[in-house]
DNA sequence: AATCGTATGATTGTATACAATAATACGCGA
DNA sequence: TCGCGTATTATTGTATACAATCATACGATT
C-alpha cells in the first residue's frame, strides 16, 4: 500500500539528489565546511561526480532544513548550528520528549516495551565494559523506540529531526564516560513510569532527562565544539 | 490579494522557481488540488509558462514544507492531512506556543509590543464589522510576531512550519464567526501577560489558546474538511 | 589619486536534450 | 479466459547548453 503519511524524511538516499543532500548535510553537521562558507554548485558537483542539477535540488532542500542560506543569483552559504541553537533545541526537545513519553504510556506495544528493557539491560553491560560507541548507539535506539511508541507520526518525525540534528553533540557528550551510565539510569526510570502507565511521571522524567543531557553537555564544554561568535543568545 | 508570505525569507518571489513555489503552495492550501492528487512537472510547467527545472526545484521545497510527497521515479502527490495529524499538531503547538510566549516575556522588543497592540486593536474593529478575511490575516500576523519575539530562530522556524501547515484548517475555523473575536480576546490576554513579564501566565494562556482553537475546530466539524480514513491512529 | 564606467569572467537561473524508470497495453500460449 | 512476458508510452532523473546576473579588474576621466 502506498504510504501517504506526512514525512519530511522522504529524501531518498539512492537518487543522485538524495545522495548529494545526505552527503552535504553530513558534511555540514560534521564541520567539514566553515560557517558562512560558500558552496558552489560546480565544485560540489565535481567533487561528487554529478552535474549541477541534483546539486541544485539538494541545495533547495538544505535551505529549508536551515543548514544553508541561498541568496538569489549570488550563492549558497553554510549557516551551521550556534550554541544558542543547541540550547534551543534541547529546550524544545525537553517539552516534546515529555509529551512523547506521556503518550507512550498509553500506546506503547508489548514488543516496544520488551525492546526497551533489552536496550537498558545491554546498556548496563556496555557501560561496565566501557564500550562507549555501543552505548551511544543504544541511547539512539532507546529514543527511537520511544518516538515510535507515541503513536504520532507528527511528533515522531519532529523528534527524529531534532535528534538527528544534535547527533554530533550527543555523541561527544555520551562519550564523556560518566554521562552514559547516568543517562541509562534515566532511561530506566522513564521505562518504569511507562510500564506503570504513570503518564505524568513519564513526562516529567523524560523532560528532566533532556535537561540533564543539556546541562552535562554545557559542563563538558559545548563551546569547544561550537565555538561561535555571532549567536544571538545575548539578551538586550 | 491574499499574501501568505508570512515566512520563508529564503524563497524569493521573483525567480521563476520562487513564483512556482508560491503559486503551488497557495493553490494547495486553497484546495485547488485534491488530496493525493498527482502533480506532473510538465503540466505545471506549461500552466505557468516555465520549463521543468524551476518546477522541480519548487517541488523539492514543497516536499520539505510537507505539502507534497515525492515518490522517487514516480511522482509528486499532494499530501493529505489526517484528523489525527491536525490533532497532533495542535498538541505540539500548544506546548511550543507556550514556550514561545514564555520566552517572549523576556525578549520581546518595544516595536513588537506595539505591533501586537495595534494588531489586537485592528482585530476588534474588523470583528465588529464582520471582516473575516482581515481577521484571519491579523490572527496570522499576531502569531508571527510572537514567534519572532521569542529570540529563538529554531523555535520560530518550527512554529512557522506548523502554523503554515494548518493554514487551511485555521482559515476555515476562524471563519466560523464566533471564534474570531474569542481568539482575539485570548491574544489580548497573552499580550497583557507578556507586558507584565509574567512568564508562567503567558505560557499558560498561549497553551490554552491552542487547545481552545483546536476544540472549536472539532466542534465546527473538522471531519467535514478532513474526512480521511487512512489516518495512522492505530489502536493499541 | 579617486571615481566612475565598462569589459570580462565567474556563478547562478532556466531551458532543453537525453537516460532511466515505471505504468500501460497488447499479444501470445496454455 | 487467464497468466505472463514484452513492447510501448509516459514520466521522472540527470546532464548540458545557453541566458541572466553578479563580482572583479582595469582604464579613462577628472
Amino acid at each position: 500500500m502506498t504510504d501517504y503519511s506526512v514525512n519530511k524524511e522522504v529524501t531518498d538516499k539512492y537518487s543522485l539528489r538524495g545522495r548529494v543532500f545526505h552527503k552535504l548535510r553530513e558534511d555540514i553537521l560534521n564541520g567539514k565546511y566553515e560557517e558562512h562558507e560558500e558552496l558552489k554548485e560546480v565544485a560540489i558537483g565535481e567533487e561528487l561526480g554529478v552535474s549541477r542539477t541534483p546539486v541544485r535540488e539538494a541545495f533547495r532542500q538544505l535551505e529549508l532544513e536551515g543548514l544553508i542560506k541561498i541568496i538569489p543569483n549570488k550563492g549558497a552559504y553554510v549557516t551551521g548550528i550556534t550554541e544558542k541553537d543547541v540550547k534551543d533545541i534541547y529546550m524544545i526537545r525537553s517539552l516534546l520528549e515529555g509529551l512523547c513519553a506521556k503518550l507512550a504510556t498509553e500506546y506503547i506495544t508489548k514488543e516496544q516495551l520488551e525492546e526497551m528493557e533489552e536496550n537498558i539491560y545491554l546498556a548496563k553491560f556496555h557501560a561496565d565494559k566501557g564500550h562507549l560507541d555501543q552505548l551511544a548507539e543504544l541511547d539512539n535506539r532507546f529514543h527511537d523506540i520511544l518516538y515510535e511508541a507515541c503513536n504520532s507520526k507528527m511528533l515522531e518525525h519532529q523528534l527524529k529531526d531534532f535528534h538527528q540534528y544534535v547527533l554530533r553533540v550527543r555523541k561527544k557528550t555520551l562519550s564523556s564516560a560518566n554521562r552514559g551510565p547516568k543517562s541509562n539510569e534515566e532511561h530506566e526510570g522513564i521505562l518504569e513510569a511507562i510500564k506503570a502507565h504513570d503518564a505524568q511521571l513519564a513526562e516529567q522524567l523524560a523532560n528532566r532527562h533532556m535537561i540533564n543531557a543539556y546541562e552535562n553537555m554545557v559542563q563538558n564544554g559545548l563551546h569547544e565544539i561550537y565555538a561561535n561568535k555571532d549567536d544571538n543568545s545575548s539578551p538586550k
